[in-house]
DNA sequence: CTGTATCCCCTATGATACTG
DNA sequence: CAGTATCATAGGGGATACAG
């Protein structure tokens, strides 16, 4: 058998059903802060430099503060994200990429610019499949 | 301005508050399929060779049989994933990726393997950040 | 300016039972 | 074997108001 797909079966196996199931799978545990309805977007503003709170507002005009605090919040506590207070008055917030954070933007930018150079074709499928069902 | 901050201030800008709010955003849209709770552990899984129903099932252990068909036919319609059904008795089913599935596989592929060699550091940050908080 | 605190809703997921 | 149908539930996310 070819060592990759014991590899990979293994992984399945050992992240899928054991001791504490899914919550202990690396993949898992990733893949989940990015798969937040902002984080995405969040890490790809933060990725080009640091932003203040109002800042990352204005730039994604329709998360609501609730979402924007909590996202950047989660990130943060997977250290992805740096947040520094200013004590000026008022009280400015930057956030901005953790070494880690950069890391990681590194190795899902593959995944975001796939996105955009093949959306069309994701597309193209979703309508064949729709219209097949029709 | 820094070309590629405006670059990306656009694409923000465009697929974050315009017609369809994030609806149209190829990001979101493919994001969104692999983030659920057992696409990237199926693609994974198909990546390495065909399954069927059955093995899939076995192979991810705590999947409801519910959640299996539906996640497979959601990466199905969206093109990653190719469905054949093989007119045995009784019928067999067997799944693969498509030249897109593994074309994008091959993308969010580098996010997986950051996630496994880096979950450590992810969890040591969380132990940090939450020992501070307490 | 940068958040917290509430309340509410909706969708993703799970459990279970049934079918070609 | 490979699904579908139905019911139930938890949590993500939005709206709004308040606070340091």
């Amino acid at each position: 058998m070819d060592a990759r797909i014991a590899s990979t079966r293994q992984k399945i196996e050992i992240y899928g059903a054991d001791a504490g199931g899914l919550a202990n799978c690396p993949i898992r545990n990733v893949v989940d802060v990015i798969s937040g309805k902002w984080s995405s977007l969040l890490l790809m503003a933060l990725a080009e430099k640091p932003y203040r709170f109002g800042a990352l507002r204005r730039l994604v005009p329709d998360i609501s503060q609730r979402m924007l605090t909590q996202t950047l919040r989660d990130l943060q506590r997977d250290g992805y994200v740096h947040r520094e207070v200013f004590a000026t008055t008022p009280p400015s917030v930057e956030y901005s990429l953790t070494d880690m954070g950069r890391s990681m933007y590194g190795a899902m930018e593959h995944l975001l610019h796939w996105a955009e150079n093949n959306y069309p074709g994701v597309q193209a499928a979703r309508r064949d499949y729709d219209a097949a069902a029709a």
